[in-house]
RNA sequence: GGGCGGUUAGCUCAGCGGUAGAGCACUACGUUGACAUCGUAGUGGCCACUGGUUCGAUCCCAGUACCGCCCA
């Protein structure tokens, strides 16, 4: 064997033995009536590369299904990616750009998605050749992808049955939408960052000349201002907004503006007059206390409008530019005045009235807020104040009136893809009426059917689902399932003309549609055909003339499909049946599903897993897993977010180059500890290479002792007497329980560490000395062979975290009957454990360290061999002498030995049913020996203390149970024992001065 | 402002009613039949603070301070 391994040259041949073999196949190395083992990969973006996230989360599934698949269970590892609709359609548009090919829509939508398709097929399969670098063992060939397969077609068909259910609508509301990729977007898709800001002060004046007596008083009551005014005084941090306004509204308790609520003020720049209403959301206390309300462009104001009943005038375009759309302004403005009058309006007369004036029109929305400033500042509608300046030249003084402008920081929304800021938009979308599947999610994980942990995630999971939001699912992009809804005219309502012919509008307008919700187009145009007892034929813009003129001749009725995609986490959230070939009852649905676990980060609870949760309650009325581990973010090492701007992002694939796969998996294992913070120190990740190098000597060693010669896989320990041989037999059996335990309880970091704790410690540190001097003695043969059982069962325990060195040391150290990965999960119990052997073996190796520690105090040097004087020896410490002697002399260095009493100028050792003298006359220093065993002693001196304060309390005695009470009598009678010993050793260094 | 966490050795973290552990780092020594990606020995803790419950609190409870994360 190489001195190390060599885990660039094994990994690349091990994957492919593995992919070749198809290790990871459903039901791979299960054993007949075995129960059933499921973990879905939470699908990565088709477009994206492994960062440290996906590779510490796919660590700790490999870790289970590879456990559980070697313990015969029947394993899916279900692989697959996100189509990531708006991730995807960002990435396509940018390479378009670069290559200077046209845009998106120069190109049109067939050609774009083509080109969507294309980019897919080129470097789609990045992440999981990734994933297979890191040992990932999926069931390859069963790759999902939410935009092929059977999928599309399953996450249509849930879209038509909550329909029919009444769980989805569509309806015009606020919603967050990024000018930048003209959608809406969910408000978990939006990052409120605090900026700076500006706060503007404006006057509406109040319409027919009236005024008031404005009285300001402070916290006491007493009267701080007085006067006369002709205006009410709003802030606002948006001015552009303000020709959209509705109202004014104010507080109905504020009594600064009793005198005016019903009034009419004069909407500046606008010839619009607007009330001053009141209303609850106003704060007296902050700003002037009046609020202008926007109720197309704002959250709050959108509500204040509803209460009031407001028109909701929408000012910008998709763009976030000011519209430039509809009438002219003299035009619109008369409508709204007409609707403000009573005329009667419906939303989506309202929302084709563009009232922006014609000079702002087509306007930024960020030029449009300076000009709109500029202009209320000149028409002297600004709140101002009086500046003093001075002329630098002739040192004259003037006094100028200058709008009142707080900076002041403010919480901006901005796009979590595109960073621009988000704006409130009224527009048509649909929505899941969450409010109605939530229920079910809530009860899963009340009742225990899904346990989420950590515990925390559960609060938060109820937290969040208790206060739910109705679900916007319609994203205006390309790239996605196509909504599969149809719009057909109302013809019922008018829209013949006066000569009996279709008036039918390419363009749905809200309220005005018939809506055809099904899963295709011939199942649309059976419906609409039933609907309008008519031919209704698919509009489509190659044969727009053909198909209009039929519909002119009223010899079909055109129905349109909706544009709009359904929001990427829609379909994900099918993830779990949609892979298993849902809505068909496939095998794999009925093995696999419920799954076992869902391992995720806790980042996308909300976006995902409560979203599964709702969804497969809906559908399949089953929860979709049964636990789900979530976990932090991957941190650097000092526990900053990993980001390209900070330049401290740490490439798993350079990791893996560096160290191996393996030491960056021991490493995510290390740290899985349930809500555990995760920062990634590339130390640690060599630390745990080293520990793979410690492994692969001690399998070398063994190479070099013959203990491979011949040997076979067995799954029972052999028949041995030797004591070192039973004791790490038996501390084999422990470390079996221990992962078992460890790995049940999702304890991926326990786990390690007791791998970590029993290969390093004990078979590297121990048993491997100790077995040098047995090899030559007459328990030879037993060592072997038990030798190379350890070593076996350190490969098969260490096989789910460690999965590449493990199965190169598995072929290169015998010929076996199966791979590794196929290779039986040891069920061996706590009857290997031979209680007699771990006490000798804890006396020996006390007395190895003893030895060790008392020398190095007292200088002498490693290389020197001591003679050892046992001063004092029970019968089971003589036993266990006679039987260890030539293991203890090897590793403590020991010559000649003899029983009898302290020779002077020795060091004394004090053990549980023993003590030892080492004879060191004329090595030592009197003084450097009495210091050392002073400071024994009072380290015992305090332990004892503890003790008995503790068994002289009488409320100890009575209160603490029998067992903690027996063990504190014999802990404080072992210790007192050994102190006996040091003090008379004290005592005899001292006559000799 | 609301919610959820955290505060333990120089660093990163376990532990969570019976008087504190690991890895790394550090110090000294060391090529003893695998391993210097190593060995041996060691240094290092008022377990954030203040109260309470308890025979006993790092652990449970309440509060305080500071630090995160999520949502407004």
């Amino acid at each position: 064997m190489e001195k190390t391994f060599n885990a660039a040259e094994s990994e690349a041949r091990i994957s492919k033995l593995w992919i070749d073999q198809k290790v990871g196949q459903a039901g791979a190395n299960a054993k007949t009536g075995a129960e059933a083992f499921s973990i879905m990969i939470p699908p990565p973006n088709v477009t994206g590369s492994l960062h440290m996230g996906h590779a510490f989360n796919n660590t700790l599934q490999d870790i289970l299904i590879r456990w559980h698949r070697m313990r015969g269970h029947d394993t899916l590892w279900q692989v697959g990616t996100d189509h990531a609709g708006i991730a995807t359609q960002m990435v396509v548009e940018r390479e378009l750009a670069k290559s200077q090919a046209p845009t998106r829509r120069e190109m049109g939508r067939e050609a774009f998605l083509a080109k969507v398709w294309e980019w897919k097929d080129q470097s789609g399969g990045t992440i999981i050749n990734q994933l297979k670098r890191l040992g990932a063992s999926c069931d390859w060939d069963r790759e999902a992808f939410t935009m092929s397969g059977n999928f599309p077609d399953a996450v249509i068909k849930v879209f038509v049955d909550m329909y029919n259910k009444g769980l989805i609508y569509r309806g015009k509301r606020l919603v967050n939408w990024d000018p930048h990729f003209e959608t809406a977007i969910s408000d978990l898709e939006v990052e409120n960052i605090e900026v700076k800001g500006h706060m503007w002060h404006f006057k509406y004046i109040l319409a027919g000349g009236e005024t008031y007596e404005y009285v300001e008083k402070d916290a006491e009551g007493q009267v701080i201002l007085r006067e006369k005014r002709n205006y009410i005084s709003i802030a606002t941090t948006r001015p552009e907004t303000m020709l959209g306004d509705g109202a004014v509204a104010v507080h109905p308790s504020d009594a600064r503006y009793a005198p005016i609520v019903g009034k009419m003020v004069h909407l500046p720049l606008c010839d619009r007059l607007i009330p001053i209403i009141t209303d609850e959301y106003p704060d007296p206390s902050f700003g002037s206390g009046a609020v202008k309300i926007t109720g197309a462009h704002d959250f709050n104001d959108y509500l204040v409008a509803k209460r009031a009943n407001l028109p909701c005038y929408r000012l910008l375009d998709t763009r976030g530019a000011m519209r430039s759309d509809g009438a002219p302004y003299d035009v619109a403005v008369a409508r709204a005045r007409e609707i403000a009058a009573g005329a009667a309006a419906n939303e989506a007369e309202v929302d084709s009235l563009n009232l922006v004036p014609e000079k702002y029109r087509g306007l930024d929305r960020f030029e449009a807020r300076k000009q709109v400033v500029a202009d209320i500042t000149a028409a002297g509608l600004a709140v101002t104040v009086l500046v003093k300046t001075i002329d630098e030249e002739t040192g004259s003084e003037a006094l100028h009136l200058e709008p009142v402008v707080d900076a002041k920081p403010i919480m901006q929304p901005f796009g979590d893809r595109s960073k621009v800021v988000i704006e409130p938009m009224l527009t048509d979308q649909w929505f899941v009426d969450t409010a109605k599947i939530v229920g079910p999610a809530l009860d899963a994980v009340r009742n225990g059917d899904t346990v989420i942990m950590p515990q925390s995630g559960e609060r938060t999971y109820f937290h969040w689902l208790e206060n739910i939001e109705p679900w916007c699912i319609s994203r205006q992009l390309w790239w996605g399932h196509q909504i599969p809804v149809w719009y057909g005219p109302n013809l019922a309502k008018g829209f013949q003309d006066d000569e009996g012919k279709w008036q039918i509008s390419k363009h749905w307008v809200a309220g005005k549609d018939v809506i055809f919700c099904a899963a295709n187009e011939a199942e649309a145009i059976a419906k609409a055909e039933a609907h309008y007892g008519l031919p209704v034929r698919i509009m489509a813009a190659d044969q727009e003339e053909h198909l209009l003129d039929l519909e002119e001749k009223g010899q079909a009725v055109l129905i349109d499909r909706d544009p709009d995609v359904l929001d990427t986490w829609f379909s994900s959230g099918l993830w779990p049946i949609g892979t298993l070939g849902w809505p068909d009852k496939t095998p794999e649905l009925q093995r696999y599903f419920p799954t076992s676990a869902l391992i995720t980060g806790a980042d996308i609870i909300f976006f995902w897993v409560a979203r599964m949760m709702m969804m497969q309650l809906a559908v399949v009325n089953e929860v979709p897993f049964k636990t789900v581990y979530l976990h932090g973010l991957v941190r650097d090492a000092k526990g900053k977010k990993m980001s390209k701007s900070l330049g401290n992002v740490i490439d798993p694939l350079e990791i893996i180059d560096e160290f191996g796969a393996d030491a960056l998996r021991f490493a995510n294992a290390a740290m899985a500890s349930l809500g555990g913070t995760l920062k990634m120190d590339t130390q640690r990740i060599a630390g745990y290479r080293n520990f793979g190098t410690k492994l692969w000597n001690a399998c070398r060693f063994a190479e070099m002792n013959g203990v491979w010669e011949g040997h076979a896989t067995q799954s029972t320990p052999p028949q041995v007497t030797a004591t070192a041989n039973l004791w790490i037999i038996g501390e084999t059996a422990k470390t079996l329980a221990e992962v078992d335990a460890a790995l049940k309880d999702y304890r991926f970091d326990t786990a390690a560490d007791s791998l970590y704790k029993f290969v390093w410690g004990k078979v590297c540190d121990w048993y491997v000395e100790f077995a040098k001097p047995l090899f030559d003695g007459p328990a030879a043969a037993e060592t072997r062979a038990t030798m190379a059982w350890v070593l076996d069962q350190s490969m098969i325990l260490l096989h789910p975290i460690m999965p590449f060195i493990t199965e190169e040391l598995w072929s290169t150290t015998g010929t076996r009957a199966k791979l590794l990965v196929h290779t039986d999960w040891p069920t061996y119990g706590a009857d290997l454990i031979t209680p007699e052997a771990d006490r000798e073996m804890a006396f020996v190796t006390t007395l190895i360290d003893e030895i060790r520690s008392a020398r190095a105090e007292v200088h002498v040097a490693a290389g020197l061999k001591v003679d050892l004087v046992a001063t004092a020896l029970s019968p089971d410490a003589r036993a266990a002498w006679a039987r260890n002697d030539t293991l203890i002399r090897r590793l403590a260095r020991i010559d000649g030995f003899s029983e009898g009493a302290a020779p002077k100028g020795a060091i004394t050792l004090a053990l549980e049913g023993a003590a030892f003298a080492i004879p060191l006359a004329g090595l030592i220093d009197i003084a450097e020996e009495k210091a050392r065993l002073t400071k024994t002693m009072e380290k015992l001196a305090k332990e004892i203390g503890g003790l008995k304060g503790r068994l002289n309390n009488p409320s100890f005695v009575a209160s603490a149970p029998e067992d903690v009470v027996d063990e504190a009598k014999a802990n404080l009678e072992a210790r007192e024992d050994e102190a006996a010993k040091l003090n008379a050793a004290l005592k005899r260094l001292s006559e000799l001065g």
